[in-house]
DNA sequence: TGTGCGCTTGACGTTTACGTCAACGTAAAG
DNA sequence: CTTTACGTTGACGTAAACGTCAAGCGCACA
């Protein structure tokens, strides 16, 4: 497990290239050329190379968190954006703060569409477990793994 | 608002058109069309009219929350279609309970991440506001509605 | 010095989720 | 009986989010 530059964990490191950025994160280099050409990583440039900072990576956990999330691209952008966006003047600070209160709602929103299907799933699995006892305690020969 | 039938509330109807379900989801008859091209719902057919009943309704409901929540269609699918799967035997109970498991799974995560980007934003506002009063609280055109 | 490995830029292909005609059928209303 | 409004089936178009070559560049190392 030794890094070829010989630190002790890959947290010290500062730089990455694109090819250890995409496999931290279990993505394609191709993925995160696109996300580049979306403008929502900007890498410094080595000559041609490019080269990703901690910044970038903060970034990509953003993006990928925010596909988890089912977010798109362009919409991510906008928000990650957002926490580096200039706020001197007093507008441009009552604007980020309007921009936070639209994003709160969003997620909010989709929080209790998850909370509304985790509990109708709930509903469903006790109904489920019910036909279970009523049937009779015959074995199956299928796998046991249900409390694993 | 008079339905052509005569009743007083949509809630006592037991039958829609395709346009009706459509504006009533706030979606094209092109993307219900869609949905059952795929296998997510399947109206009765009167000749060659489709005929939607309550059930279709349900899942249409289903389908839109999984899309607010990004799951791609064909997974709503089997995520809807899971519900009334047939469990008559054992082995196809313990095969939906088994199901049941990586649903919730897929869904704690998605509320885990959406707690996190909260959690986040809550971090941020605070930040923005305690730079909005650090500055002089001289007049700004802009419109007051943070406590809206 | 050349050879390979990693990186780079196109450019086109693909899948998902519909939009958008076009052309036709049909049932009720005038 | 002919509109007309609504419904139906293709079929092609499109935008997003990458996948997948192809071809070339540069630098480290034998």
């Amino acid at each position: 497990m030794a890094t070829r530059t010989g630190e002790t964990t890959t947290a010290m490191r500062e730089t990455w290239t694109i090819a250890e950025i995409a496999d931290e994160f279990g993505i394609t280099h191709r993925t995160v050329r696109h996300y580049e050409d979306l403008g929502l990583i900007s890498p410094e440039r080595h000559g041609t190379r490019r080269i990703y900072h901690r910044r970038d990576r903060t970034r990509l956990g953003l993006i990928l968190r925010g596909k988890r999330l089912g977010f798109p691209l362009e919409e991510i952008r906008t928000i990650i954006d957002l926490y580096d966006a200039p706020r001197g003047r007093r507008s441009q600070l009552e604007y980020v703060l309007s921009q936070i209160d639209e994003r709160r709602a969003d997620l909010e929103q989709r929080r209790a569409d998850i909370e509304a299907a985790l509990t109708e799933l709930d509903g469903f699995e006790r109904r489920c477990r019910e036909e279970l006892t009523q049937q009779g305690q015959g074995p199956t020969p299928s796998a046991r793994r249900v409390g694993q």
